[in-house]
DNA sequence: AGCAACTGCTTGGTATACTTAGCGCAGGTG
DNA sequence: CACCTGCGCTAAGTATACCAAGCAGTTGCT
């Protein structure tokens, strides 16, 4: 019951029966074998988070929720919109590093006034 | 290149090396070994959903950025082009309209360098 | 020079995600 | 009754994610 493992289990074996799925049906549409699904279910194993975003498409749910529901997402909520500008900046491509550390030290020093 | 994973790979090492870590840092920091993380970085291995949590969370990135880029989120902001930043600035609420403004002026004269 | 402390990478193994074959049970059929 | 057809699950195997030990190259210090 503590098992984060098994919570996303249930999670997905309620999803699937509110879609009045069989295991092997589901299973066919996530393309998974269906003792897979079974033990998935059952909490047995986890599953990656390919055959994770297989199952949320075949249920016609969002892959975040399950990711969510798999305790994968509940990092650094801590900077909601914070992270965003700090990601933003690293990704961008057209940035040398020296760039993105100057931005980076301007957007915190601004942070850091409030 | 042409494979995913191996574009999963690169962006590792990108943000990797913007953070000035080495392998074997942001290996200890990810709790994975640093053989795995280099395999990871050329694409040999893709990462399971909580590895990548771990790394995306040791970059201080955010999970979703990287699950997008893995190809696992369909959905939402996968592109990292440069519009971004600014989309991020605009949207971060701690930031004072007269902060907004220096930023983006800071971030147009370094794209203008290059 | 030569040792120490780094860098990333190769090798060989273990753990776990995942599959194919098949079991036992519950409804319907004829 | 016998005979399907579906259900979920077990067992045994294969593929792959992941780790510990160790190697070659580079840098730097004495």
């Amino acid at each position: 019951k503590e098992d984060p493992a098994s919570k996303l289990g249930e999670f997905i074996r309620i999803q699937r029966e509110l879609a009045n799925l069989s295991l092997r049906q589901l299973s066919e549409m996530a393309k998974v074998s269906n003792p897979y699904l079974s033990q998935v279910e059952r909490g047995i194993y986890k599953p990656s988070a390919e055959v994770l975003k297989q199952i949320a498409n075949a249920l016609h749910l969002s892959a975040e929720s399950f990711f969510a529901q798999a305790g994968l997402l509940d990092e650094d909520v801590a900077n909601p919109a914070g992270g965003q500008v700090e990601a933003a900046i690293k990704l961008d491509p057209r940035l040398t590093p020296e760039q993105k550390e100057t931005l980076m030290r301007v957007y915190r020093g601004f942070l850091g006034d409030r």
